[in-house]
DNA sequence: CCTTCATTTCAGACATGCCTGAAATTGACA
DNA sequence: TGTCAATTTCAGGCATGTCTGAAATGAAGG
């Protein structure tokens, strides 16, 4: 670390916790480092900005923004007057979480949907009978959640704060029903 | 790869691509085909079917059963007759998915729910209000998800479909309920 | 169109993670 | 408690991922 530019204690701690995580989280602990900045920052950063409180090379910088790019967390922000790129976040974090949300579904989970569709067709003529039921059950349960997701996902933030809110009631309400109401399902293949 | 065991060319496929997710999944490939194997066996499956079927050594298998353990994705049943042990996955899908979304938010959102609260606390005669601010909209953020989710981790599986198959109604609902209530939030910090 | 600064790319060094065979440990059964 | 098979641990080797400085590319302003 090198004269490592001036962050509040806070902001260090913060810093450093993403980075810790950030291995956890599937990307690095530089990447989660840099993250964090533009994230606790009242202006977009700058690269230098970022090498000069973090102490990583230029070219790490360059290459772990771009991953965070691939990410969509962070934006492109022109500053007047100066050359360099400034990077920043969505100012409002529901909108970044969704996007967080959206990209790991894009990454982990749909690859997997699209596999499962594939071989569930091919299994058509494959003698694998017991493979095949537990492919058409993995396919069908994936597929609930994520058209559930997919609903959800079009709620407007206000609203879906209001359902995250309802928590409790909702549950109560979901519970009621299914006293009254017949839930068929089926529960395991 | 040597004397593969006799798997069906659907099975195959599947542990293929469980393996190549592995690596998106924070576990790794060999940890993946380890876990697709049990998923679609009718019986429980020793460590020696392991290495049969995938050609891995020995110590692999064990070290990756040990991180499944971890995961509680696999659990360890005894078979009559024979003193190796055996392993399955639940026989409920559901029941899985469970355990999975638990140790993710255990691993990557509960430590960092944690750290936050800490920073929140300290953040009382620190100078940096600015920073303050934003970790406590984070921490707010964070509990008002890991709430609901708790809330609706709660339901029995029949109930927890139930709601997803609600899906488009559910949204409808909110969206109607939105046009008539005060749905009070603070949207932005 | 040329200069200058910013950004990106890339090869090689370094670090971390993964896999293996050999050795140590565990545990069931006599 | 001794035996033996099964399991786990571990040091070392291989593979992959990460980081850096140097060189190439890009882009803005004269």
């Amino acid at each position: 670390m090198k004269e490592a530019m001036q962050l509040s204690r806070l902001r260090q701690e913060f810093i450093l916790h993403f980075g810790e995580m950030g291995a956890r989280w599937g990307i690095n602990r530089t990447v989660g480092q840099i993250y964090a900045l533009p994230v606790l920052a009242d202006a977009p950063v700058c690269a230098d900005d970022i090498v000069a409180a973090l102490g990583v090379s230029r070219s790490n910088v360059s290459m772990s923004l771009k991953e965070l790019k691939g990410w969509r967390l962070v934006n492109r922000r022109h500053v007047p007057g100066d050359r360099r790129d400034h990077f920043e976040t969505p100012q409002d974090l529901w909108h970044s979480t969704r996007i967080l949300v959206e990209e790991r579904k894009k990454r982990e989970i749909d690859p997997t949907l699209t596999r499962l569709r594939e071989l569930e067709l091919r299994a058509e003529g494959d003698p694998d009978t017991g493979a095949a039921a537990r492919i058409t059950e993995m396919r069908a349960m994936i597929e609930l959640m994520t058209d559930w997701y997919d609903e959800m996902n079009k709620l407007e933030t206000e609203k879906l704060v209001a359902l995250l809110r309802m928590g409790a009631r909702l549950k109560k309400m979901i519970d009621a029903a299914g006293d009254v109401l017949p839930l068929s399902i089926r529960t395991k293949g």
